[in-house]
RNA sequence: AGAGUAAAUUAUACAGUCGCAUGCAGCAAUGCAUGAGGAAAGUCCGAGCUCCAUAGAGCAGGGUGCUGGGUAAUACCCAGUGAGGGUGACCUUAAGGAUAGUGCAACAGAAAGAGACCGCCGCGUAAGCGGUAAGGAUGGAAAGGCGAGGUAAGAGCUCACCAGCAAUUAGGCGACUAAUUGGCUAUGUAAACCCCACCUGGAGCAAGACCAAGAACGGACCGUAGAGUGGCUGCUCGUCACAGUCCAAAUGGUAGGUUGCUGGAGUUUGCCGGUAACGGCAGGCGUAGAUAGAUGACUGUUUAAUACAGAACUCGGCUUAUGUAUUUACUCACCAA
RNA sequence: CGGGGUGUAGCGAAGCUUGGUAUCGCGCUUGGUUCGGGACCAAGAGGCCGAAGGUUCAAAUCCUUUCACUCCGA
């Protein structure tokens, strides 16, 4: 997994304007032209508590990890958490991911559908 | 078996699978070890460390404020004193000075620092004059309290007891306590100004140091006489740097890597000193160090795995938040013997 | 990491220095004026001053702790 680690990139996302949301999260997405995906996490100070903020941005984490080899290749994503995800456990944050994912058709194959 | 006081322990357990960070070993694949807290938090104090002149002088300003001790230091801790609260175990306490001076005490009340409104008593036909702080009324506070004597009526005017002040003596390192004597005494506020005693330079790891890249963050000279600006509270002084001229480049953005970075006033066991905080000696332990920022997911077990909450240079305190279970010592009340 | 500022009626502000009465504007309610509405005139309601302690006879004001919002510097 590969972590977008500038702020400028993290920018150049978000101008896109081509994002996607849900109950919990957000999703940024764009073409990269690299042949290989990027991430990346935000938990805003609008989540108060840096132990929720933590959380929330580790589960993501782990999510990407899990299922990265469904992705489509050669995009940016940023997923950015959401007040409501506080309240939130991973189960629940998995299902909204692949909610998205299916939204804007980045699976793989068959698992559109 | 009820109510309570004080102190202390415990903190996402254990096992397995996948995954992350750092260190070590290895050519590599990989393996092994370690990996958030009691408050990591708030930033309310105190330090270390770094730079500013290895930090200066004076005044202002700021802080602390019963006594003695502990400590690197403190506004912290320990032991005590006084005051207040509780039947008690025990708890609370910014607690120097109001006789150095100034200010303030609204409204009410006659009067708020020195006093006569009503009343009482004497004189007088009366108006009024004088004496008087016992009683009334106002107020948070009213001229030491209360009783007896005394008197025209009264009054520390006199006396006993109590409270306060001063001096002496005794005890204690000291805050202070006790006794005796004295004259009879001028309220509160210093978390109002102030006085006294002690303390106090500023900025902060984005501090700071080194290296690379780049056309370039410079080199040389003069001067340090005066004026100016800056060195993060003000003023005066002092001191340092800049500011001047010439050469090169240019009016602009680049911001990368290494280091600081974890072994430190560390922690723990035993002995000794001390009422204690703590100190000394000897032994054991090696216990996060990232730089878009490492701890998560799933399964099983036990009654249960839950609260508050996440390191960012490091320590010592304080304050605030907080689940479950438990222990020790003591107090009061009731019952029984 | 460091340094400020603000919190007062439904809204926006004074008052805090120097402690005793919380004031102003808009809005709200009632009445008047108008054929009716607006504007205007008159009257009125609405606050334990962010929270908790302390000092004081008395605290929005002084002190301590705490909560929220917000700004600035590196």
């Amino acid at each position: 997994m590969i972590i977008i680690k500038n702020n400028k990139e993290y920018k150049s996302v978000y101008n896109c304007k081509d994002s996607i949301s849900d109950y919990n999260i957000v999703l940024f997405v764009k073409k990269n032209n690299l042949g290989y995906n990027r991430f990346g996490f935000t938990a805003a100070k609008k989540i108060k508590l840096a132990v929720s903020r933590n959380i929330i941005r580790r589960r993501l984490k782990e999510i990407v990890r899990l299922n990265e080899c469904n992705l489509k290749e050669g995009y940016d994503f940023v997923l950015m958490a959401r007040v409501n995800a506080t309240d939130s456990d991973y189960k629940s944050l998995e299902k909204s991911f692949f909610k998205l994912m299916k939204k804007r058709k980045m699976l793989k194959g068959d698992l559109n559908k």
